[in-house]
DNA sequence: TTCCTGCGGAGCATA
DNA sequence: TCCGCAGGAA
């Protein structure tokens, strides 16, 4: 039944309209910062169905994160007003999972392990260095870091060991290639692909099989990518070869956004997409409905700098705005209770909420200073990007059990569980194991060694160690006849846990985050248990699906949640990690150089140095155009980089590109100048400046402490190395944070009212804040069902079960958790 | 003697 | 997080 016809026209400006319209043949959009990219996507696959007439079945849409592939899912179902069934959605998928799923179906033909599990970073150092000392190599961290980076580089290019090999030119590489090829092995005999073999073996996949080629182009006859600039070329020859001689490709993307060279990706493919589909139509969306104009000129003679490039200007209709504020700080410390004002300031002000505002930095390190002082100020904030749930300890313990259990094959998973918790199988024992296992071994794996000395008493054992041996592998063997029975994977959790006692084990091994640990397991289980409810989950789908979710996206954090800010606290991460996100208020901080842009000059070989220092340009570019209101950039002129402090900074240099007339700078400021540290001024003026205070007691000789001939132990920097010998400073240590550099008519307190006090939590918070009675009644949001009112409360504090009444009339019980009060 | 366990130290670009 | 060393149990 044919869906009735909608005309976008209305909902779209008419570079996004000619996008959508555009059906056949291969298109290019190059969509700008903030130019509503995701609306074109979503609409032009709306239109293909709705308006075009096209299967859905026909349509694949490939995205980098199942954040993105999720958000079109629910943005296309919106569109076609739920006329669609489910199973004919068009397939929105990511790379990797879509990777995955074709190798499952056809990976035999290429002579892959059946079944085969997708291991991870962790995974991927324990085989690098199980193939390093197989191959009688003696190396440090240093050298594995860089060999596991020469494998993912290997990868990312398409190339095989053998290719590598073919390439490689001298000692070195010729080493690099061998150690690739060992740790291919590796993977293999444990039944693992990594990340880059996904992408690899599919690619090889399409290539050598004509048939299963010839079976999707006569079913996908319409592909769109989104993030094109994002994709590294062994992702591009994928695309290549899925794609029909009709071309039916359309890519979305903004080479200014590039940002993860490092990663493999290529700025090539989206500026060169013309020549290799030479029928290409471009369109460019270069209105920006997210800042206003100062905001996007302040990014536009940013971007600007970039050699190669595709032009592009943005424009906005909103030509009223203020101005981008520079502030130094005289130290990170400086800065950061600086930022920590301005947002307390900016929320008072204007009424804003903490949540539209974000504080970006280069490297995560930065983030311990910020903390501390957004702590100190009561503001509440979040961590995007840290640890994900799966990458938690107790998570990949027992999800390592199952994937045992599941596949004994697996060597990797094997040894990080045969001793945790502790059962008296020490590495001794495990080193003896696998010397006879292995390909000159008497066995094929470390868990046929393991069946063998148990069954055989052969190995040389004495009779206590088989013993600590046989209850291990009697573990394991009767999990594997549970999973043959088919029991699902939340029961079997409860075993493992059970069995195993492990939550004793982290009772002994680290006590301080118990219950912290406890409260994950007990998500696990929960989540699925309510995935199981629906249809049967079976474990193998499952542990797929947990290999594939490296979505480091925000968790909400519990004690907040607590408190009903769920939702609310400021947001701290990474400019990668803000790629994509926008926000009312935008703080940019560390630009210094060195740090942003960071230059390691052990990258810069070969005349690399100026691509490197434009991919750090376009990661400032991010990071400007995410805000909507407010740009806030700063930088210090000391601060502790890994552990020493360090006074001889300079502005950085990106800050010289950005016209005079478009910042202002903070009155505050320890520099009233833009450029600073750098060789020229320094000829003509002190340096570093440390101005004096307001409260008159200004030193005689205002001097840095460095220079006071004072010897300093590193550690006695970390707090007081920005003091600069002031000891108006020194104060703010203990007390409640006052910035004391002279301005009266800052909000210290914040104006916003709570329904609580917007404390950080405190145990007494934690252990009763309302009662979770108090709930009932309460109007909560969940990301699938929507809104609710809840009618019961199972059980207390952040593990509660809470029973809601769904706007679409059903009752569930949810996690606590997973809802947000509104 | 062999092997396991617990402790303390060093270091850390961006997913 | 990963590594090296000292001490205890069999």
């Amino acid at each position: 039944m044919p869906l009735e016809p909608v005309d976008y026209a209305p909902e779209l400006n008419p570079e996004q309209y000619e996008a959508v319209q555009h059906v056949n043949g291969p298109l290019l959009i190059l969509a700008g910062a903030g130019s509503g990219k995701t609306r074109v996507i979503t609409y032009r696959v709306a239109h293909l169905i709705r308006n075009v007439g096209l299967d859905p079945w026909r349509l694949l849409a490939v995205t980098f994160t199942n954040k993105a592939a999720g958000e079109m899912r629910e943005r296309v179902e919106a569109l076609l007003n739920g006329d669609l069934p489910e199973a004919a959605m068009p397939w929105l998928s990511t790379f990797h999972s879509l990777c995955a799923r074709l190798l499952r179906m056809h990976g035999d033909q290429i002579g892959l392990p059946k079944p085969f599990m997708i291991g991870d970073d962790a995974d991927q150092r324990q085989v690098l260095s199980d193939a390093v000392d197989a191959l009688g190599l003696d190396m440090d961290r240093q050298d594995m870091r860089r060999l596991g980076a020469m494998i993912d580089d290997a990868k990312n290019k398409g190339l095989d060991p053998d290719a590598l090999e073919d390439h490689a030119v001298g000692a070195e590489a010729e080493l690099n290639a061998e150690v690739y090829r060992a740790y291919q092995e590796h993977l293999r005999r444990n039944g693992m692909l990594d990340f880059g073999d996904l992408i690899l073996e599919a690619t090889r996949l399409l290539r050598t099989c004509d048939d299963v080629r010839g079976k999707l182009h006569r079913r996908w006859t319409h592909l769109m990518v989104d993030e094109f600039q994002d994709t590294n070329p062994s992702q591009y020859a994928l695309l290549r070869l899925l794609t029909g001689p009709e071309e039916n490709l359309a890519v979305v993307g903004d080479d200014d956004q590039a940002i993860y060279r490092w990663r493999g990706a290529t700025v090539r493919n989206i500026l060169e997409f013309e020549s290799d589909f030479p029928a290409a139509r471009v369109v460019k969306l270069e209105r920006n409905y997210r800042s206003h104009q100062l905001i996007l000129d302040t990014a536009g003679a940013v971007i600007q700098k970039v050699e190669r490039r595709r032009d592009k200007t943005l424009w906005t209709d909103q030509k009223d705005g203020e101005q981008v504020v520079l502030f130094t700080g005289r130290s990170g410390k400086e800065e950061a209770a600086w930022v920590a004002r301005s947002i307390q300031r900016l929320v008072g002000r204007y009424g804003i909420d903490y949540h539209q505002c974000a504080i970006f930095y280069r490297t995560n390190a930065q983030g311990r200073v910020l903390e501390e002082q957004l702590r100190a100020f009561g503001l509440p904030y979040q961590i995007v990007g840290g640890v994900s749930f799966y990458d938690r300890k107790e998570i990949k313990d027992i999800l390592a059990y199952l994937k045992v259990a599941a596949n004994p094959g697996n060597s990797v998973d094997l040894r990080r569980i045969i001793n945790t918790p502790r059962r008296n199988i020490g590495q001794r024992t495990v080193a003896k194991l696998e010397a006879m296992a292995g390909p000159g071994g008497v066995v094929p794996t470390l868990y046929d060694a393991i069946n063998y000395v148990v069954q055989t008493h052969g190995g040389g054992f004495s009779e206590r160690r088989r013993g600590f041996l046989s209850a291990f592998y009697n573990l394991i063997e009767e999990l594997k006849l549970q999973i043959d029975q088919g029991v699902g994977p939340a029961a079997l959790i409860h075993q493992i846990i059970e069995r195993t006692d492990y939550i004793e084990h982290l009772e002994k091994t680290e006590p301080g985050s118990l219950e912290d640990r406890k409260e994950s397991l007990e998500e696990l289980i929960a989540t699925l248990e309510e995935a199981e409810e629906g249809e049967r989950l079976d474990l193998f789908s499952f542990l797929e699906q947990s290999a594939l979710v490296r979505d480091t996206s925000a968790e909400t954090d519990d004690d907040l949640d607590l408190l009903g800010l769920a939702g609310q606290p400021l947001k701290m991460m990474t400019v990668h990690a803000s790629k994509g996100l926008e926000f009312d208020a935008v703080f940019v901080v560390g630009l210094e150089d060195d740090l942003f842009p960071m230059l390691r000059d052990d990258d810069a070989e070969e005349g690399e140095a100026s691509e490197l220092m434009d991919e750090e340009r376009r990661l400032f570019y991010v990071a400007l155009t995410r805000a909507r209101r407010w740009l806030y950039l700063s930088n210090a002129r000391s601060r502790v980089i890994h552990g020493k402090p360090r006074f001889d900074l300079k502005s950085s240099r990106f800050l010289d590109d950005i016209p005079r007339e478009l910042m202002t700078l903070a009155p505050e400021s320890a520099s009233q100048e833009v450029r600073w540290g750098w060789p020229d001024e320094r000829s003509t003026r002190q340096r570093p400046q440390w101005p004096s205070r307001r409260n008159g007691r200004r030193a005689a000789t205002p001097q840095p402490r460095l220079e006071d001939g004072i010897e300093y132990e590193p550690e006695a920097y970390s707090d007081e190395l920005d003091l600069g010998g002031f000891d108006h400073h020194v104060s703010q240590v203990d007390e409640p944070p006052q910035l004391d550099v002279g301005h009266d008519d800052v909000v210290m307190e914040p104006v916003i009212e709570y329904d609580q006090a917007p404390e950080w939590p405190t145990e007494e918070v934690e252990a009763a804040p309302e009662g979770d009675d108090a709930l009932v009644g309460r109007v909560v949001s969940h990301s699938r069902e929507g809104v609710g009112e809840i009618v019961g409360v199972q059980g207390t504090g952040k593990m509660a079960r809470l029973k809601v009444l769904f706007v679409s009339g059903e009752e569930k019980t949810v996690m606590r958790r997973f809802v947000r009060l509104m």
